[in-house]
RNA sequence: GCGGAAUUGGUGAAGUGGUUAACACGCCGGAUUGUGGCUCCGGUAUGCAUGGGUUCGAUCCCCAUAUUUCGCCCCA
């Protein structure tokens, strides 16, 4: 038997139906926040990701899904979204369109060489936006507040947004000899990845899961106090505006991400969520003002996040955050003879034509399997046909409900059915989903009077 | 890259070094001659991840591989 491959995973039924709502909440939110959805392809030159991820982070060293094409080209599956938007930026001339800034969004799969474990995939799909060509800090709050929304709208509860700013160049290089200065006295205490991360990219050792426990960590320098006056002000400015928006946020100074683009704004935003583990990092960004310049544009400031699809949806799961996912169908068509087959054909093709999910019998079942398959279908009424029955234009519709029976006019079909469902749709909020019984309506539309799809 | 645990049918699983591998759910069929969801009856693994080894004999013991899963590093 041929099966999948390692870390990746075949998403269908209910699951494909979270997968597929979650996505319209995405589109939904983007389309007001007016971030227009950009797909770029799936692999893209090797050396992309080497010059704009940085080829000491731990991604491209270790974890690029690469290989040799038949042409002997360099390729990568892409691990993160951001660089092949970039180079998509510059390659169609974007800075030039007469819209600036631009924002844009994307949804789609990622890969990355890792050991798979919870909430950790070789295939992985991220959503994600960036915004170029504007560097004002009211643009770092937007894009935090548009994640911290997506998340609401979903339910999820706990959202902690953890913030922090690496300054410029000039701050950041400052800091950096001052760490240097700090650890190497220290050295010997290091783990062996820091005394590497000590020459390569200092930074780093700040958020290392083994060091963190040592003495010099708590008296370690902290970048805030290293930024200059210019840097100080735009960190403050970001979070002016969070405060405006209402966002509650946290200044973490171990925040310093993982690759190597970013400067100024930093931020990860976690979910609250008990034996998550570190899992619990539902997505993260930040500025990279030079990441344009450095794949061959002109100088240009951006930002953006991503977030994980598949932990997402197991920080839903984990929260029993039920979804308005619509199930079962508005009605199956029954039928013994082919006489009665023949019309439920045609039946079933007026009824789907007109807007209702019809079903009908395929698998040659006796009636007693076709009320079986009905129910199993969660069909909200019944039609059977009978030969009889339908010479005198009359059809029986059973509500699978109440199990009340009725003997309707052919042509008439469509407006009961039209009729009775929408006496299904009863639901003590209005925002238009369909809300199975016992489920609640997460569209939260009512208490923030925002987002309604 | 490192470490722990697991792998029996469509599903959940029990089990033993020795003839036909429990049980339950599901599914299909029948009792019920065109109104089911209850009940009863019947059917449903030449098979216990793969490859070696130990043995008279292995699903059960040993080794390796693969996969799954959970951690570490790192990340979403």
């Amino acid at each position: 038997m041929i099966i999948k491959q390692k870390g990746c995973h075949d998403i269908y039924g209910l699951e494909a139906k979270k997968w597929n709502y979650v996505s319209q909440v995405i589109d939904a939110v983007c389309e007001r926040y007016h971030y227009d959805f950009i797909r770029t392809p799936i692999f893209e030159a090797s050396e992309l990701f080497h010059r704009s991820i940085g080829e000491e982070t731990d991604v491209v060293r270790k974890e690029m899904y690469d290989f040799k094409d038949k042409g002997n080209r360099d390729i990568t599956l892409r691990p993160e979204g951001t660089a092949g938007v970039i180079r998509s930026y510059i390659e169609n001339k974007m800075y030039g369109d007469s819209v600036q800034p631009v924002k844009l969004y994307y949804n789609g799969t990622m890969y990355r060489y890792e050991r798979p474990q919870s909430g950790r995939d070789r295939e992985l799909t991220q959503f994600g936006v960036e915004v170029l060509g504007s560097d004002d800090p009211m643009i770092d709050a937007e894009v935090i507040s548009l994640a911290v929304n997506i998340y609401k709208i979903l339910g999820l509860k706990g959202i902690k947004v953890n913030i922090n700013s690496l300054g410029d160049q000039e701050s950041r290089d400052n800091y950096r000899k001052v760490l240097i200065d700090y650890f190497t006295p220290y050295v010997n205490e290091l783990c062996e990845d820091c005394k590497i991360r000590l020459e390569k990219n200092p930074l780093r050792i700040l958020d290392c899961k083994i060091d963190c426990q040592l003495e010099i960590m708590k008296n370690a320098p902290i970048i805030v106090d290293y930024l200059n006056e210019e840097s100080k002000k735009r960190f403050l400015a970001v979070q002016k505006y969070l405060d405006l928006l209402d966002i509650e946020y946290e200044v973490n100074p171990s925040i310093v991400r993982g690759l190597d683009y970013y400067n100024h704004t930093v931020f990860e935003i976690e979910a609250d969520i008990e034996d998550f583990g570190s899992q619990n990092v539902l997505g993260g960004g930040g500025r990279y003002n030079h990441l344009v310049s450095q794949l061959g544009g002109p100088e240009t400031p951006g930002i953006g996040f991503a977030m994980g699809i598949g932990r997402l949806i197991l920080a839903l799961e984990k929260e029993e955050i039920q979804l308005p996912i619509e199930e079962g169908i508005d009605v199956f068509v029954m039928y013994v003879s082919d006489t009665e087959k023949e019309y439920a054909v045609t039946l079933v093709q007026e009824l789907r034509m007109n807007g209702f999910k019809a079903e009908t019998e395929y698998m040659n079942r006796g009636l007693k399997g076709q009320f079986k398959q009905a129910d199993r279908l969660k069909s909200k009424f019944l039609i059977l046909l009978n030969d009889e029955e339908l010479k005198e234009n009359q059809i029986k519709i059973k509500n699978n409900q109440t199990k009340e029976e009725n003997f309707i006019e052919l042509d008439y079909i469509l407006y009961y059915l039209d009729e009775q469902l929408s006496s299904f749709e009863e639901s003590d909020c209005n925002c238009g989903h369909h809300h199975e019984e016992g489920h609640h309506c997460h569209c939260q539309h009512k208490d923030d009077g925002e987002i309604n799809f």
